[in-house]
DNA sequence: GAGAAAAGTTGAACCAATTCTAAAATTGAG
DNA sequence: CTCAATTTTAGAATTGGTTCAACTTTTCTC
């Protein structure tokens, strides 16, 4: 174990990833060159493409940290949600949207999205649908601890309302994210409103 | 107006439409080059990009007609709809489903996708969005009009509805597209069981 | 610590979309 | 029919992501 070789790797990766949220913040994923990554990171083309398939996996490494953030975010508040089904939804909801533009740029949001639809069988593809899975389960998760706490209907499909509000959420984020000038309260109210009446309708 | 050189133009758009159809179903998007397109058209590269700005845009031009017969077909639902909210929602959404693989191979669509999330401000992106806004009108449409036959409960908020719906609904979708083995039984009967809460929720 | 094997690095070459240019063809008006 | 305006054309140039064969470095073995 950590031998130099393992030293090297570990630390060309973390200078590649470095580089590359550095120019794809300044220059926009399509205008930041792998040329220019390669230079910054001062590594070679041919290392860049050693460590990752394509530009988009880079771009997948850095969402991934971003998005297992929010996730981490979002456990306190499954464990201890406000004790009212609306304020809940609302709390973990707005972790996640609130957190999102912490490393990413709405335009890297766009690619990101882009790539993962446009190669669903990539590694960072697959790392993003699960990452959206693990959304999702968290969301559910949140229903069954309020069925749990007797906030929630208990005959509730739990599960099924717990992707209906990701499904929905998660659109509300794609439009936001391609309109620049969209605003995060906005976004958050949007959602509420179209929650409101399925948290009337599971609410005891 | 319709002089030769009208019909000419119509008649180029309609061989660059047909070819690309062909091609991208064939080859899939990235297989299909321009140079093939344009050979089939019969024109030029050149002129290929006279008529359209990028080739992301003759796909936009394919997907809009399929969305627009999609939306056609719709109408019929909304103007008189199964006598029963579940049902009623359920054939809109099997209308847009069934139709959706008509023209459109699951690899095109996650390139449609791609393309209207990547670049929003173009030409296909903003026809993309608009054509979504008019299926979430479709959906809310649907809703007010079962609230005026008296199935659904009129203090509901129908576009908030039938925009949580068109959102889960489109989400789904995108999942569909990204899984080549994912069949469309399935999709519906997912989708139908999402809804059923809410379906529940809003019936009188 | 020498030599071979394994692993990793390098950058020039390749490919396809897009842009650009100058020439050729087509159209519509007079 | 002729001319000017518009459009199409071929093809060369550009661009930037990706590949690959040759070269280095690290590790392993004795």
């Amino acid at each position: 174990m950590s031998g130099l070789r393992e030293r090297q790797k570990a630390d060309r990766h973390r200078r590649i990833i470095d580089a590359a949220t550095t120019l794809f913040r300044e220059a926009g994923y399509e205008g930041a060159k792998i040329e220019a990554i390669a230079a910054q990171a001062e590594v070679s083309i041919g290392t860049i493409y050693n460590y990752y398939q394509n530009k988009g996996d880079i771009l997948g490494a850095i969402v991934s940290m971003e998005v297992n953030e929010v996730l981490n975010a979002g456990r306190g508040v499954v464990a201890s949600p406000p004790a009212n089904v609306g304020d809940a939804l609302d709390t973990l909801i707005g972790i996640y949207i609130e957190h999102s533009l912490n490393y990413l740029s709405k335009e890297m949001w766009r690619q990101a999205m882009a790539i993962s639809t446009q190669l669903p069988d990539s590694p960072f593809g697959q790392a993003y649908t699960g990452l959206d899975r693990e959304l999702t389960k968290q969301i559910s998760a949140l229903i069954v601890r309020l069925q749990e706490l007797g906030l929630v209907r208990p005959d509730i499909d739990g599960p099924a309302v717990g992707e209906l509000i990701f499904n929905n959420m998660n659109m509300m984020f794609i439009e936001f994210v391609k309109r620049d000038e969209a605003k995060i309260p906005e976004l958050r109210a949007a959602i509420r409103r179209q929650n409101r009446v399925l948290v009337a309708a599971i609410g005891v």
